[in-house]
RNA sequence: GCCCGGAUGGCGGAAUUGGUAGACGCAAGGGACUUAAAAUCCCUCGGGGUCUUCCCUGUGCCGGUUCGAUCCCGGCUCCGGGCACCA
């Protein structure tokens, strides 16, 4: 009859549709795990990075399971952002419509794929009953001071009138109508999380299961640095600038200051300017260079504004800059320069002629003699540094900064290139802001009774004129909740960053109108024991998840720090090479291949053929031979039904020679995959060794009473290995032939060993001879026996042998003269 | 520029703690079955040598440590990823 995947699969996914075998609640008596996937964008289609992601937390929940772990593993759809509201600019069609239209369709190719997910948990992050806790988490944040306004600039299309995204404002044109963008400065919603980076940062110490590359991201990305505030007196104007600096030991040598063209200072400056009319242009050529423009080159450009600071080391009087490569999102916007000691200084300081003065001699008794021609970055002792001199950086860092804060113009700082999170989108698909503005009261949160704040639908989707929310009249015109009197809502929505940054807590319990979760539930089933997803999500994603983390935990409804205990980035699925991609036509469609060899031999390909975090090439003929070998392992079933259905008992202590050996195979294939499930993860060496196991089996004589029982128990427990690969054929072969599928196999230690080995014996490091040998032997009986074969005894005779390595059940090694 | 990774047969990969390099699979070649093809099964498969139950050589390159190095150390080359004028 052969193996039918197209019936087989099909008929599995409606009985466990029906049965819902995968739904779990709180059973504090069982050990839990939370099993976790990064949610899909409901894109329309699931592509083969999803099946990726998705195969590999099937199989870990799928063997938590069979070891009797309380399981939850979840899946949800992150329903918010921008294709869904342009697909409604094209098309007319509400994003709503579209994005419930394309949740459907995907939730039935994850479920043609077998995954065992608990879909009573299912959330759609643009559910009001989802965002409503979005609001509910923004208002908590105001009550602790950790949201606020400022401005901030946004692309901008003058001809749409409306925001754009960096993607859609890409070669700094509009995506839509090829207008010149232009930076425009916007009132927006930041949260706080500057207020956790420290937390964030030494939080990475105790995540010993995250990958190593994925924490220095994220410790790069906060980017502590430990320096100095100074503020420099501006010369004729009651006015400090206050610069950022880390190298403090240096100041002797600052020469001048540079402010961004962007610092708030500049309009001051401005007014009493003799350079005027030279800042307003520099200005505005800096306001109208795209990103890429600014990015693509580091000529340093600047202009003299026609004010002096003095120095307050030196008390010199030195000028004030703007400067192209000063930003105004780091540190104070302002740098005391120093170009004898700072590369971008130096440039600057050749390209203006402004005098470079060495503060720093890198070794003792260094000289300056000759005119530098690149800056000296390296720390070494003061010299030419009035009291200063002769003592070594590191200590003038100290002294430096107590004197600048006895005089009260600098002290000691920490800077983090973690800026706060700008969460306000002028967008229509997103969770509204819950804030309204009232002439009288100002800014008012929207009470907590008064959630969620809907998304309105008499909207109209043009892509001109801003955000699509503007049109709507019944949205924008609402009541002031402290005075009744007339009031407009915020019509700006958050960042979808903040739908994802919490939503594994309300799969806990995701139809809860009082709480985001309970705390209770939370208490059991957090942390989330295994997160897979994409690399791709390192930063940004996974530090606001852990930020919410910390959140939720200040607000009283979390008793963890952390939200993952262990982390799995997978990588990318590739074709010919390549990324796959419409543009590049090398798209393979996840529903073509189920077709075409099924979901199990497309699972067991995906994770067959590199370990999870590795780049994977796909390809049709791997899949094919992964096809092969269920079929192999059905056949065998096919060909020994009274074999394999017979569960007659045997004494294992009794085995003797195939039988013993296939036995002893089953239990080292048992200890090998458990090993790398669950603790390397390396799904691709299991399934390696699962077809070790059926190839010893398939080449093993079935004549004889003692082998057959043996062999039977050998297949059954082989496809209870398979289950979590390969689950529709392992539940197909389990009822067809009458045994259990649901539990793991047991491990009996003592057969996990084989009887022999084979001794590699060699001389001076080179391989001489293999000689058969019994597991356990002794060193000296390791080498009475190599001693007695004849190509050893040869490469012996006449020699001396010094010193004899033996690494017991595997090599002995002599070393002769 | 800085910070992480990585480099192993024709290909994907394995070798987990310094101990048999190339598990497992793909591709390829040969054979069996077949009128034929597909499917299936069997054999060969890093390179070289007088193709051998033998020898030499081989894990990007150069050197070191060690009885022994794909693995550790130093110096390179190339590839991938992240950040990028971060003061």
């Amino acid at each position: 009859m052969g193996y039918n995947f197209t019936e087989i699969e099909p008929r599995w996914q409606k009985r466990w549709e029906a049965e819902d075998p995968y739904r779990v609640k709180r059973d504090p008596s069982r050990k839990k795990f939370y099993c976790l996937e990064m949610l899909p964008y409901p894109s329309g289609r699931i592509h083969m990075g999803h099946v990726r992601n998705y195969s590999i937390g099937d199989v870990i929940s799928r063997f938590m399971t069979m070891n009797g772990y309380n399981v939850m593993h979840p899946m949800g759809w992150d329903a918010m952002g921008m294709p869904a509201e342009n697909a409604a600019i094209k098309s007319g069609n509400h994003p709503r419509q579209h994005t419930y239209d394309h949740i459907e369709m995907m939730r039935t190719q994850l479920q043609n794929l077998g995954f065992s997910y608990d879909w009573d948990r299912e959330i759609a992050s643009c559910d009001p009953e989802y965002y409503k806790w979005n609001q509910w988490i923004f208002l908590k944040m105001m009550e602790k001071g950790l949201v606020y306004r400022s401005r901030r600039s946004v692309n901008w299309c003058p001809s749409c009138r409306t925001v754009l995204a960096n993607e859609q404002a890409e070669g700094g044109t509009c995506w839509r109508c090829d207008s010149e963008v232009e930076l425009k400065e916007l009132e927006q919603w930041f949260v706080r999380i500057t207020d956790y980076a420290e937390e964030l940062l030494n939080g990475l110490d105790n995540l010993p299961q995250w990958p190593e590359n994925v924490k220095a991201m994220q410790r790069h990305w906060i980017g502590r640095s430990e320096g100095s505030f100074v503020t420099f007196q501006l010369d004729g104007i009651d006015k400090g600038l206050e610069v950022f600096t880390t190298r403090i030991d240096t100041i002797f040598g600052s020469t001048f200051v540079c402010l961004a063209p962007n610092h708030p200072l500049v309009k001051e400056i401005r007014q009493m300017s003799p350079e005027r009319k030279a800042i307003d242009e520099f200005v505005g050529r800096m306001n109208h260079m795209s990103r890429e423009e600014r990015l693509a080159s580091t000529e340093k450009l600047g202009q003299f504004t026609g004010i002096y600071a003095l120095n307050p080391f030196t008390k010199k009087r030195i000028p004030v800059y703007l400067a192209n490569f000063v930003l105004m999102e780091y540190g104070t916007g302002a740098v005391m320069s120093v170009p004898a000691h700072d590369q971008r200084d130096f440039e600057f300081a050749k390209k203006y002629q402004l005098p470079i003065v060495p503060v720093i001699a890198p070794e003792p008794g260094f000289r300056y003699e000759e005119e530098l021609t690149e800056a000296v970055e390296a720390s070494g002792v003061l010299i030419d540094s009035g009291v200063f001199t002769g003592i070594a950086s590191d200590t003038a860092k100290i002294e430096m900064n107590e004197v600048a804060e006895a005089g009260e113009f600098g002290r000691g700082a920490i800077t983090y290139k973690l800026k706060d999170w700008g969460i306000s989108r002028q967008r229509y698909w997103g969770t509204p802001i819950p804030i309204i503005y009232c002439d009288k009261c100002g800014i008012v949160p929207v009470p907590e009774k008064d959630l969620p704040v809907r998304l309105p639908d008499d909207v109209t989707f043009t892509g001109e004129g801003g955000s699509p929310i503007l049109t709507s009249e019944s949205f924008l015109h609402t009541a002031c909740p402290k005075c009744g009197g007339n009031a407009r809502r915020e019509t700006d929505t958050m960042d979808t960053f903040v739908d994802s940054s919490w939503y594994y807590y309300r799969y806990l319990n995701p139809h809860l109108d009082t709480a985001p979760f309970d705390v209770d539930d939370a208490a059991y089933w957090t942390p989330v024991d295994l997160y897979v997803g994409g690399v791709e999500h390192a930063t940004m994603h996974l530090i606001y998840t852990r930020f919410f983390t910390k959140l939720l935990r200040d607000f009283g409804l979390l008793k963890i720090d952390e939200p993952v205990n262990k982390m799995v980035t997978q990588g990318m699925v590739i074709k010919d090479g390549r990324k796959m991609s419409k543009s590049l036509g090398n798209v393979v469609d996840p529903d073509d291949m189920i077709q075409k060899y099924g979901a199990d031999a497309v699972r067991v390909f995906m994770l067959f053929a590199s370990p999870p975090e590795k780049e994977i090439e796909w390809k049709d003929q791997g899949a094919e031979g992964a096809l092969r070998f269920l079929n192999r392992v059905w056949s065998f079933g096919e060909n020994n039904p009274e074999i394999v259905q017979k569960e007659e008992t045997f004494v294992a202590e009794e085995l003797e020679g195939e039988a013993r050996s296939l036995f002893q195979k089953l239990h080292q294939t048992i200890a090998k995959v458990e090993e790398d499930i669950e603790k390397r993860l390396h799904l691709n060496t299991a399934i390696a060794s699962l077809m070790e196991l059926y190839n010893q089996l398939s080449a093993t004589s079935l004549e004889g009473e003692t082998i057959r029982p043996v062999a039977g128990a050998v297949y059954r427990d082989m496809i209870r290995m398979m289950m979590p690969f390969a689950p529709h054929m392992a539940c197909e072969l389990g009822e067809v032939y009458g045994f259990d599928v649901s539990t793991w196999p047991k491990l009996n230690r003592k057969f996990a060993v084989p009887d022999s080995f084979t001794l590699v014996v060699q001389v001076n490091g080179k391989i001489k001879d293999k000689i058969e040998a019994w597991v356990g032997i002794e060193a000296d009986a390791a080498f009475e026996l190599a001693a007695g074969s004849e190509r050893i005894a040869a490469e012996l005779a006449g020699k001396t042998v010094l010193k004899k390595i033996y690494v017991p059940d595997r090599l002995l090694n002599l070393v002769v003269r």
